[in-house]
DNA sequence: TAGGCCATCTGGTCCT
DNA sequence: AGGACCAGATGGCCTA
């Protein structure tokens, strides 16, 4: 895996969407590409493409009275800022949890997509600990244990979290220290 | 230079 | 109706 240790980039707003929109093809994104088909697209994504492709090239605001156009703009900008807030607001939480998982190197920054598997991984290790401390209790006595039990095989049944085709959960706890390496280390 | 990662824009859909 | 959510597209930056 590379390194990522650069500061954060700012691109620039673009201060005209018709300008922005400009440089795309008018019939939208990658129509009946097969890349699309590769990734099987969800139904969702299909209908939208659908709806781009009957409903023409105009998008909305592109013609008509200047008023309407201005306005249909200035929601579009609008649109665009909070949408920026709400993956600023992702990116702290990306953030945020890369600071509460272990990992060696430090100094290198998690990239999104290794922050989520790590914190997985970290998630089963901590829940093999707990149940393996936990298992030393006596049955019938008050305490975490048996009911940690009950749940881990409730959710192992129902193939959760911590699903039945997973490994013992001895095994998180290995996987999830070979895995900060691997992904630190080169692979 | 290729490939990975990311920020941003965009328009459709969902939710309140 | 308006905002949130989502995913595709695009282009910039960085590293090997």
């Amino acid at each position: 895996m590379k390194t990522k240790n650069r500061p954060p980039r700012r691109r620039v707003p673009a201060q005209d969407p018709e300008a922005a929109a400009g440089e795309r093809t008018p019939d939208g994104p990658q129509q009946g590409s097969g890349l699309e088909l590769a990734k099987g697209l969800r139904s969702r994504t299909v209908r939208a493409q659908g709806a781009r492709a009957e409903g023409g090239h105009r998008r909305p605001g592109a013609s008509g009275p200047g008023g309407r156009r201005e306005n249909s703009v200035q929601r579009r900008l609008e649109s665009n800022e909070r949408e920026r807030q709400r993956m600023h607001k992702l990116n702290n939480a990306f953030q945020a949890l890369r600071e509460v998982i272990p990992h060696v190197r430090a100094d290198k920054k998690l990239s999104k997509i290794e922050t989520l598997t790590l914190a997985k991984n970290y998630i089963k290790s901590l829940t093999s600990t707990i149940l393996t401390m936990s298992s030393g209790r006596l049955p019938g006595l008050d305490g975490p244990g048996p009911k940690l039990y009950q749940h881990y095989q409730q959710q192992a049944a129902a193939g959760g979290a911590l699903g039945a085709t997973e490994p013992q959960p001895e095994g998180h706890l290995q996987r999830y220290s070979t895995q900060i390496h691997s992904f630190r280390e080169g692979s």
